[in-house]
DNA sequence: ACATTTTTCGACGATTTTTCGGATTTTCTC
DNA sequence: GAGAAAATCCGAAAAATCGTCGAAAAATGT
C-alpha cells in the first residue's frame, strides 16, 4: 500500500521520455499520498473535535512554543476536558509532530496539481522552491512550527513525519537528475551538495522571514533567490 | 561596555586599508567578547559547580533532548542536589539558553586567532564556514543541542543568546562587502541573499550530518561546498 | 425502546518543576 | 585563628503539569 504506485498512463510531454513521465507521476503520488493516522474515528463529531483539536495546538503552539504549551491550555482552547484530548494523542509530543503532517500533505497535493503545467526540471524547481515559501507564508503559524521546532528536532527521525520530510528533499534530488539528463546544467557536479545549496538557501530565507519579518516580501525574494541559484549551477563548468 | 570598542592599532596586512583592518578587528573583539553572564559567582567552588553543570547538561540534552531530559537528572550528573542547580540557572530553559552561549564564545575567539594569518576576503570566508563546521564535528553534543534544537527556536530573540547568533551572520554579511570592496566577486549583488546561500548551504550540510552522519566527511564536504559557492559568486554577472 | 459501541469528562494519582528556610562551608575582619 | 558575614548547598514541601481510570453521556445499530 504506501510503496508500490501503479504507473498512470499520463500522456509524456516536453522533454519527459514515457517512462520518465509515469516516474514522475509516481513520486508525487507517494509524497502526496502518505497515509495519515493508524485509527480512524467513527463518529462525525469525532473528526470535527479532531480538527478542534488541531487547529487549537496549531494557535497554541505557535503562540507559545511547544515547550511552553500546556496540555490543558490546547484543550480549553480546542472547548474539549483535558482527557478527551488524550483519547486523541497520546502526548503532547505525539500531537506536535502529527499536526505538521497534515499540512506538508496538503503542500504536495497544491504542488502535484501545480507542477502538471511544467515539463522542464528547471521550471519544476523554481515552482517547488517558491511554492515552499509561499506556503510558508500564507500558512505562518504552522510554518513557525515546523520550520523552527519540528523540522530541525532530533526526533523527527523517530516518527512517522519522518518519511514526509525525506520526501521534501527527494523531490529536489529527483528534479536535479532529470534536469542533468535535459541538460539544464552541468553533468558530474555532486547532486546532493547542489540540494544543500538550494534547500539550504530557500530554508534560510524562509527561517529569517519567519523570525524577523524580514524581507518584507517572502515571496519576491524566494523568487529572486530561487533564480539566481539555478542561474549559477547552470552557469557552473561542466565536470567536477 | 558592550559595544564600544577601541580602535587597537594592528599592521595593515595585504589588501586592507588602516582603516577597514581595525574595523574588522574591532569587529572580532566584539563577537569574540561578548560578556557572559550578569551575575559572576565569587568561589572557586562555585565555579567548578557551574562547570559541573554545564558540563552534565550538555550531555544530558544532547542524550535525550531538552524537552525530554529532567533537571533532576541534569542534577544528578552533575554531583548536586536539584535545588542546588536552582541557585545558579532559574529554569531549566534558562539552562539551555545559557549553554551554547559558552561554546559560541570559544568559537569566536578561535576564528578570531586563527584569521589573523588571512587577509583575502574570500580565504576569510572560507576560513569562517568551514571553521563553523568544523566545531560542529569536534563538538557534536553541543552541535546537536545547537543547531536541532536551540539555532531555529522562536524563543532565541527573547535571549541574551540573541546578540551571539546574530554576530554569526554578520561576519559574513561583512566579509561579503569586504570581498565587495576588493574586487573578489561582482559588485551590486543583494549582499543578504548572498549570505542565506552561503550560510544556508552549509547550516544544511552540518544539520544533515548531525542528523544522520552523512556525509561520512563532514570537514572535507564542508570545504567542498563552501568552495563551490564561492566559485559560483564569483563567476556571477555583474550588477543585478 | 433497548443493547452495544463510541466518546466525553471529572476526579485522582504520578511525575516533574520550583520555592523556601535553614544547615554548612568559605571568606573576611580584626 | 575566632567570630561575623557572605556564599553555597540541600532536604522537604509546595506548585505546576502530565497522564489514568471508571463512570456518565451521546451516538449507533437492531
Amino acid at each position: 500500500m504506501p510503496e508500490a504506485v501503479a504507473a498512470e498512463s499520463l500522456p509524456a510531454s516536453g522533454v519527459d521520455s514515457d517512462a520518465a513521465a509515469s516516474e514522475w507521476t509516481a513520486l508525487l503520488h507517494i509524497i502526496a499520498h502518505r497515509p495519515k493516522r493508524a485509527s480512524e474515528r467513527k463518529q462525525d463529531r469525532s473528526k470535527r473535535t479532531e480538527q478542534q483539536i488541531l487547529s487549537a495546538a496549531l494557535r497554541v503552539f505557535a503562540r507559545d512554543g511547544i515547550s511552553r504549551s500546556r496540555i490543558a491550555d490546547i484543550a480549553a482552547e480546542a472547548g474539549i476536558s483535558t482527557s478527551t484530548l488524550y483519547e486523541y494523542y497520546k502526548s503532547k509530543e505525539d500531537l506536535a509532530y502529527d499536526l505538521p503532517r497534515n499540512h506538508l500533505g496538503d503542500f504536495f497535493e497544491e504542488f502535484r496539481l501545480a507542477v502538471a503545467a511544467k515539463s522542464s526540471a528547471r521550471d519544476r524547481l523554481v515552482l517547488y522552491l517558491t511554492m515552499s515559501a509561499d506556503f510558508a507564508r500564507e500558512h505562518a503559524e504552522w510554518a513557525r512550527l515546523f520550520y523552527l521546532e519540528i523540522w530541525p528536532s532530533v526526533f523527527v527521525s523517530e516518527t512517522d513525519l519522518r518519511h514526509s520530510v525525506d520526501d521534501y528533499a527527494r523531490v529536489v534530488i529527483y528534479l536535479l537528475r532529470q534536469g542533468e539528463r535535459d541538460g539544464d546544467w552541468p553533468r558530474g557536479q555532486n547532486l546532493f551538495q547542489t540540494a544543500s545549496i538550494l534547500l539550504g538557501g530557500v530554508n534560510q530565507v524562509i527561517i529569517t522571514w519567519l523570525l524577523y519579518r524580514r524581507p518584507r516580501n517572502l515571496t519576491k525574494a524566494s523568487i529572486d533567490i530561487v533564480e539566481r541559484m539555478l542561474d549559477m549551477i547552470a552557469a557552473e563548468p561542466p565536470a567536477g
